[in-house]
DNA sequence: TGTTTGACCACGG
DNA sequence: GCCGTGGCCAAAC
């Protein structure tokens, strides 16, 4: 079963550590897609029972954007901080510092894999 | 089947 | 360094 982007996405977004964020542009950039409104219209598929850590991708301002299609809008920031992330005027403060790079963790050769999807 | 939309990004002024 | 514009690709209407 050829993998769809969505599933490509929630994958990438799983393997983001506790602490870290990363960009929508990085996915995007790293899974080949061009599109960056590819990665935010897959994340707006998702849902809580899916279990995939949404609120540690921010834009490339490192702004919450996504925070409105939270439960709640304080939501996701509440997650960030909780996680060790300091968040401001809905803004990931030194996102240079915690920002995660997918190619650069994984390395240009990471390939999906179904197995990805079982780990939290 | 064609148009619109979307949790964006890069670029130019 | 901020603002406007184009592009990007897939799903929803």
């Amino acid at each position: 079963m050829s993998p769809t982007y969505h599933e490509l996405v929630y994958a990438v977004v799983r393997l983001v550590p506790r602490g870290r964020v990363t960009t929508y542009g990085a996915i995007a950039g790293f899974l080949g897609l061009g599109a960056s409104r590819m990665v935010g219209w897959a994340l707006n598929q998702l849902t809580w029972g899916s279990g995939i850590p949404a609120h540690r991708v921010v834009n490339r301002k490192g702004e919450l954007s996504g925070r409105h299609h939270f439960s709640s809008p304080t939501l996701m920031q509440e997650l960030l901080e909780t996680e060790g992330v300091l968040v401001a005027d809905d803004c990931v403060q030194d996102l240079k510092n915690l920002f995660w790079n997918p190619s650069l963790e994984l390395g240009d050769d990471w390939e999906y894999a179904p197995t990805s999807l079982n780990l939290v």
